[in-house]
DNA sequence: CCCGTGGGTGTTATCGCTAACACTAACTCC
DNA sequence: GGAGTTAGTGTTAGCGATAACACCCACGGG
């Protein structure tokens, strides 16, 4: 039935054996020319109804699907985007890989990850490279650390990455949530009900978001004029809040703490429930991030929340803007919202 | 410097306005033929150490960087597979994707994700046939729903396609952590505390991993001869296990609960608390997964652990098989571990 | 001394697609 | 009525890589 004018014999093997139809072979089944049936798929230059009909009852019974390596050969374009991804089950850069995937793909991009186990200078730049050797035709990095936006800095001009969340001094767009903004709400948030400091566990130090929500607390509370308590350092993981919870409950004059994310807050929670420490008659805690569980936390977390999926939306656009030759320079701040919750009610 | 025998002038601009070099470019600057540099750089046929050095000291010069489409249309193979992801931060799919996405990449493969948000058998349909035009090499299917097993009835046989954890029936290879075992060990372990029954918080109807779980619960209960309770729904979610909580609350009789998962565990446990319900004094509750966060709850839960990186490696070596080849009814089983804490223990 | 045998290299033919242009027929316009 | 247009289609020439084969040369063996 259909006649191969030019493609040879059953080459280039699936798994079962044949080789998957071309544009000439639909040429040949609807009697007309391979471009028509080009055509007929890009919808470029003009055809008539019935050859079309012709050519997509063809398309149809061949079960044809353009060979996107050609195309791409010959246009330059994938249609593919590249994320560099932490690996980790932190909810936002879950989130943000999301919101991305769903905005790229309503713009008829695909995405292809690249994950990083551990953050670094190198390791990202691996990533990149990797993602460039697949032709993506930009890479978005979501690795909010200090050394991301170091390894951003070598990033060529002439091809278009953006940041999430990191490398405020990078040559790339970045987008970001306004941490500091987010830490001053949670951090006024506990002052205004009567504290005479609040307390701060903070994320790695290679975190931007860390530095940024340390900052923002830091700032409030010399703003305010109260005295700025040391600083605990954890690792995003409830364990390290637990940590943080267990030297912390030694501590006198302990009424208030501003937990860096949701995650370190129920670890917090946890030790201070041992130490018999009651929250929040006793001490109010916030957190951030709003996590789907922090409204279950026992008690109830007050905390900042992010919109990731917008987060995730704005970077695409973002990279688009960057493909068509936008601005290296571009920036753009989502603005979090403080959620409160029984951490921080009535005593 | 370089002179392009054959490529043209600067076309198919990069965003800065320049062509990316070719082969022929980098041979035209080695002074050798392209194939010798094919030759380099994969590696086939000999090529005189000095040639070699030529040639990658061009390769440097230019920065050259093979095109993936050109190589991908006349090998026919992309190095590139597809995941279908379900779009959430449940932890199970998401660490998944992390194990996928590691064992691929070390056997050289690059990872293209097509999210889906509402599971279903047109959707699921639609993101595979999405990765097909991408001209992946092979599928993962990470939706452990009865809908995705339909959907995976009609997979073709000619394509490699593999499941996680759901599509009993299917005609693809499935990887899946033994459910009914986990939920086994979990009840067992509460009725061996001395429990009359167990109630069961199932996850939603239409997930597999649900109702395996249902299943070893019951299975369990019948085998010790005692009572089954009605069953509570929710749907993964710590509001859904929140709300079930409250009910149960009312529930005279009840002792020992064992969560779908540990998100409901969590609603669950906020709700006894609410309801001064203390756990595990009046009512001892287990969940499932081991979610970083369960041994910060209040109480630390006794959960059943997953590990999820292990399914991750081996549904990439299954599907690595399928694509040479191999069976389309091959099965993997991951065996849970019960991770006994507080919120089981003693009174 | 000639032939076979590899090492080392080049030439040519695709892969499946789109860009660019050529061509025909019908139709508009003055 | 001849010169543009425009719709509709075909022909040809690449895109940048690998496959297949051709070729030259240095060797070793009969």
């Amino acid at each position: 039935m259909a006649e191969r004018p030019r493609s040879g014999g059953p080459l280039k093997a699936t798994a079962a054996g044949t080789r998957q139809p071309s544009l000439t072979d639909v040429a040949g089944v609807a009697g007309v020319s391979h471009m028509t049936v080009s055509r007929v798929i890009n919808g470029t230059g003009p055809v008539r109804p019935e050859t079309r009909a012709r050519v997509l009852a063809a398309i149809e019974e061949l079960g044809y699907r353009p060979n996107s390596a050609a195309r791409a050969l010959v246009t330059g374009r994938t249609g593919t985007l590249g994320v560099v991804a932490l690996e980790s089950n932190l909810y936002g850069p879950a989130s943000t890989l999301y919101g991305i995937e769903n905005a790229a793909r309503e713009a008829g991009y695909a995405i292809t990850i690249s994950s990083v186990s551990r953050p670094g200078r190198s390791s990202i730049a691996d990533a990149v490279e990797n993602l460039r050797r697949q032709a993506v035709e930009g890479i978005i990095v979501i690795a909010p650390h200090v050394t991301a936006g170091r390894a951003l800095e070598a990033a060529p001009a002439d091809f278009p990455v953006v940041a999430v969340g990191g490398g405020e001094a990078a040559p790339v767009p970045v987008i970001s949530v306004d941490q500091r903004d987010g830490a001053r709400r949670a951090t006024e948030h506990l002052l205004a009900l009567g504290h005479r400091t609040v307390w701060h566990i903070a994320g790695p130090e290679d975190w931007l978001e860390a530095r940024d929500r340390e900052l923002g607390w830091r700032e409030t509370l010399e703003r305010h004029g109260v005295g700025v308590p040391r600083v605990i350092r954890g690792d995003w993981s409830s364990r390290s809040g637990y940590e943080a919870g267990r030297s912390l409950a030694k501590e006198k004059d302990l009424d208030a703490v501003f937990a860096g994310n949701d995650q370190m807050a129920l670890g917090l929670l946890r030790a201070f429930a041992e130490a018999g420490i009651s929250v929040p008659r006793d001490v109010r805690v916030a957190g951030f991030d709003d996590v789907p569980e922090a409204a279950y936390f026992t008690p109830p977390l007050t905390t900042v929340r992010q919109d990731f999926i917008e987060v995730g939306r704005r970077t695409f656009g973002l990279l688009a803007g960057r493909m068509d030759g936008g601005d290296r320079h571009a920036r753009a701040l989502v603005v979090p919202e403080l959620i409160v919750r029984e951490s921080t009610g009535p005593r």
